[in-house]
DNA sequence: TGGCCACCTAGCCAAATGGCCAGTAAGACA
DNA sequence: TGTCTTACTGGCCATTTGGCTAGGTGGCCA
């Protein structure tokens, strides 16, 4: 309908009367530029950072002590480093309020990224324009937003008899991705110095984590997740 | 999906002096904004339409004629259908340039891109602000670009002995499918109707194409690929 | 017409996997 | 102190798997 997109990206130019402030941590340029286009619509909001790195937002958000937080969880190799970042600014910086942006919806990661004080979860693809400024000032109101299908993820997680989506160990992370590279048990078992039962140990818990039946079911969800 | 039409917005009017029209075809609204910033601070470029689902990019490219298309093959749930409209529209527009702007870097899907016809393909989390517009102009003037590590992992790919990245089958897709769900081969053979032989003979003939040596690591490849 | 391809089936056998049991050891915590 | 969690190990046994050989069909194309 309105649709009215302004090219004129100023680059983090403040304006005086801006109200939100915003650091915006994704590893794509695109949607950098993205992000920083539609919140510069919205009167009151600016984009004062942007990082790409782990590091890097942890700085910017140092330096600049902004409102609100719009972070990939997904910066390096490694989901669950954007987790641990995430518990360390609710902790450290309490007045900024973190909004994450995924590319994937799972609901491990979601389920993870609310115990560690996130306070919204949007989907890349779901979010309309519109909702990307709403969403920003809804957090920084104390709200928590979930985007479409993020909710009724979660509200089904929960609801569940089991204790659903426990944070996988390290070393069952990494029996996984080996298993995603095709190893037997046995060269798992050689490659990590551990014996063939503690990889099967580590599969059998994995399993009950992933509520999955097979290894290959463990990999697919993994994957899908972004874990490895 | 509601937003199914292409949003023909306003702003992308042709400013006299544009020389390179763009179709953008991605459904994720921020990266469709980020694009349109970046290429509208060239001058010469302008985005005319975007579209967020096959048949619209199918549509605004019969009807805009674009310079050039830029695409993410993931539109819906399945890449193979983003391959089959590249190779679609190279066929009936051979005037439209195509550049993929992949969120996974695959050699399954690259190579089988390029087959199909497809000018380019970038990488979202590796494009620089400036490569998009540059890669924009080379597809144009009849180049292919292969954005930083594309390049090699196709080399790689075709310096091998074996035929890599062989075509999957859709009988070979649905089976891996249902690997990734868990499914003991039993069950699958059930589910598709067929013997559990037959469901081994693809597995085993997927293995091959994907050059994988277990089930698990056939799973992790596709999920990768975004095939599954 | 013959050849190629996708697809389907069968059986055999060795290896890998998954589920179960019962343990040890180290560090955190109250 | 005892209890918890995490990590690790072993053995047993049924099931699943992967690799092999050796066939079958129908469709498409040169």
């Amino acid at each position: 309908m309105e649709n009215d997109v302004r090219d004129d990206v100023g680059l983090g130019r403040r304006s005086p009367t801006a109200r939100t402030r915003v650091v915006v941590a994704d590893r794509n340029v695109i949607t950098r530029v993205g992000i920083r286009s539609i919140l510069e619509r919205n009167v009151g909001m600016a984009v004062v950072a942007e990082a790409t790195t782990y590091d890097a937002t942890l700085d910017a958000v140092d330096e600049h002590g902004p409102d609100v937080l719009i972070i990939d969880l997904d910066l390096g190799d490694d989901t669950t480093r954007g987790l641990k970042l995430c518990e360390e600014i609710a902790d450290r910086f309490p007045a900024t309020k973190i909004l994450v942006l995924a590319n994937t919806l799972s609901e491990l990661i979601v389920v993870e990224a609310l115990r560690r004080g996130v306070n919204g979860y949007l989907c890349k693809d779901d979010v309309k324009a519109d909702e990307l400024g709403k969403g920003v000032r809804a957090v920084q109101e104390g709200d928590t937003v979930l985007g479409r299908g993020v909710g009724s993820l979660v509200a089904h997680g929960l609801g569940s008899t089991r204790g659903v989506a426990e944070r996988l160990t390290d070393r069952e992370l990494a029996v996984i991705k080996a298993v995603g590279r095709g190893l037997s048990n046995k060269e798992i078992a050689h490659e990590l110095f551990i014996s063939e039962s503690t990889v099967k140990f580590h599969l059998a818990n994995s399993s009950k984590k992933l509520d999955a039946k097979r290894r290959a079911e463990i990999v697919h969800k993994a994957t899908s997740a972004g874990l490895i």
